[in-house]
DNA sequence: AGTCAATATTTATATGATAAGTTAGTGACG
DNA sequence: CGTCACTAACTTATCATATAAATATTGACT
């Protein structure tokens, strides 16, 4: 086997080929894969590795060992809930695509709030976009919190929980990002303002500018990220 | 150990009992497993089934051996990505949620596509929406087809695999409504001419028309489910 | 008390052996 | 020639033992 990289083990070496070598298609669902011994020859590995690796396979139910017949692919079953546990956060294009995913649903949810919410959600509306300001700076987190209260007075728990799905993935990026460069002053402000009118939009019932104040502050976030990009082009 | 029950494999039994063991907390995030060493004496295997058995707990990312020092219990994350996973599509209010928030991202959508559809892609939404008219009946599957072209043409994948994702979870009810219930042929041709004048605006480019008819299209579907709400009653 | 080296513990990997299940071929028998 | 039973080869499951490598612990020494 080649040498071993980086810290990974024997056993998650020969667990991501294999599991490359079915996701490509090298073997397809329903092929046997190599017996213990081929394995073991064509990798320079042991046995003890070799059951190793396709236990974990098995776990994640990409194989079906069947005793004295040998290991055989499973059919994959499409699950694409899936596609958004495992996005590459790391590539800005794949940012600006979830970006406007988010300002799809964001949008609709600031309009539907403007609707719907309930005092106990306005409150919370409001203590967040207070605690935007008091921390001095715009922190992710606080930010999220907002955008996350404003999700739930739509009443509808999808909402919110969509917003939790995808922020799974965003803050980490974003709070990096922060955490790296300083924010202009002046930013913040901007921010602060975009967030008050979003508010303000939604406190006064008024859902047109709800949506329009909630479009305005994700496409400039939008903007921002393609600076990005061409930044580190 | 106890005796082997059914089908299960030695492994397969003592993963399912640390598994069960960590999520009753018998071990605590960050607790240290019991050396295999005690792990074969306690449960009477050796020490290939226990090595197996921590590949797949680790596989679901549930513990971390570490080399030399022990497994250890991770951190649980929490995960909103499973929580559209298992949605309970026989609640009718759980239904009309869902398509809310699809209304949300398709309005988007249908805006995004009339802004940036490729010629294939616009060929791709009339042929899709041929289909349908084809068909003598609205099929579920060919109405999800359309949307799902248009989708596709806002040349952001994330829109579709959010719409796949959905549809997983929506479309076989709607297949089994249809089937069961004769609609009627008026509400067909209504929801035929709501496609034409989405299709239409998209073609034309104009994105205010195209997302209004997409917002008018998926409010009748909203209106029909709460009927059916009402009804159920 | 603090440092450092010897020692023990623990996981990672390798190897050999036995059990048990599946598959395919082989040959006897009709 | 066709069918069926049996066997041989192959494969996974499990057990056992040994060595390597990383970490934790202990105890001596300053």
């Amino acid at each position: 086997m080649a040498e071993r990289s980086k810290g990974k083990s024997l056993v998650e070496m020969l667990r991501d080929r294999l599991h490359a070598d079915i996701t490509s298609g090298r073997y397809a669902p329903g092929d046997r894969l190599p017996s213990e011994a081929q394995l073991t020859a064509e990798h320079g590995v042991s046995r003890t590795v070799v059951r190793e690796a396709v236990a974990a396979l098995r776990a994640d139910g990409l194989v079906d060992p069947q005793r004295g017949a040998g290991v055989f692919v499973i059919e994959p079953k499409v699950d694409p809930v899936a596609a958004f546990r495992d996005v590459d956060t790391d590539r800005l294009s794949t940012m600006i695509e979830l970006l406007e995913l988010r300002t799809a649903v964001e949008v609709e949810a600031a309009g539907l709030a403007a609707q719907r919410r309930a005092p106990a959600q306005e409150e919370k509306i409001v203590s967040a976009l207070k605690q935007i300001g008091q921390s001095g700076e715009v922190s992710a987190d606080a930010d999220f919190s907002l955008h996350l209260a404003i999700a739930d007075a739509t009443n509808n728990p999808r909402f919110s929980q969509f917003l939790q799905m995808l922020g799974a993935q965003v803050i980490p990026r974003q709070a990096l990002e922060n955490s790296n460069r300083k924010v202009p002053k002046e930013y913040q402000d901007l921010l602060q303002q975009e967030h008050e009118a979003i508010v303000s939009a939604i406190l006064d019932g008024d859902e047109q500018r709800a949506r329009d104040a909630m479009r305005q502050h994700l496409k400039g976030s939008q903007t921002r990220y393609r600076a990005l990009l061409r930044e580190a082009r």
